[in-house]
DNA sequence: ATCCCGAGGG
DNA sequence: CCCTCTGGAT
């Protein structure tokens, strides 16, 4: 039998809750000054941790200041002081290309609409989602694999695909939580409820979660 | 060895 | 759906 949506909604506004009793001030821990250095520190983070990303961007704001200084260099420079983010040339081709256009088709500043961001090179569904609710306050949800794993094991997604997954997500929780709740999961996801091991004897959302105890 | 707040391409 | 790109933490 199925859990009516009445149910599942009701399920939902408690995960909210809890998690925002759990991580009150889960937030976005990139540093940066204007929404392009945001989109530099996001292409960065993949697969790196933000504590990295921060440590790099710090003296990398510091040699290019502007949207042009990124777009003026060429992408094999870039790779050096980005080295130990990983993924070092496709990342600083993503970055040089995504500069440059923002230049060229933006007039150097960064666009406000999911449709523009994603044409930038190297800016995908996340990253734009990220910039669009952390610089421009655009209700938005990142689905990262954080949020994949976890709201697939909660029951409220039914797919690994990410722009499903989202409309479910959309459709689940109220626009006004998709920030918070975003960095939310992501914070449960690397301390509790972690891939492959998830600690479901600290969860607080345990009794809610009708994976947990069947993961481990 | 295995995983990570991804994106692009086949 | 699959694969590749990479360093670092555990």
């Amino acid at each position: 039998m199925r859990e009516s949506r009445k149910k599942r909604q009701e399920r939902a506004a408690e995960v909210v809750r809890r998690l925002a009793k759990e991580w009150p001030d889960a937030r976005c821990s990139l540093h940066y000054k204007t929404p392009h250095q945001l989109l530099v520190a996001t292409i960065l983070s993949a697969q790196c941790t933000d504590e990295r990303v921060n440590q790099v961007c710090k003296p990398l704001f510091r040699k290019y200041r502007s949207p042009r200084a990124f777009a003026s260099v060429e992408a094999p420079e870039l790779a050096v002081d980005i080295h130990s983010c990983g993924y070092h040339n496709q990342k600083a081709r993503s970055i040089v290309g995504m500069s440059r256009a923002v230049l060229e088709l933006h007039g150097g500043q960064v666009p406000r609409t999911m449709e523009e961001l994603v044409k930038l090179p190297g800016v995908g569904r996340k990253t734009a989602n990220c910039i669009l609710g952390e610089v421009f306050g655009v209700p938005s949800m990142v689905i990262d694999t954080h949020m994949i794993r976890i709201m697939n094991l909660l029951g409220f997604g039914k797919t690994r695909d990410a722009v499903k997954l989202e409309r479910e997500l959309m459709d689940l929780f109220e626009p006004a939580e998709w920030v918070r709740l975003t960095h939310r999961v992501i914070e449960h996801g690397r301390a509790v409820c972690i891939a492959r091991r998830p600690a479901c004897a600290r969860c607080v959302l345990a009794d809610l979660c009708p994976s947990a105890g069947k993961t481990a």
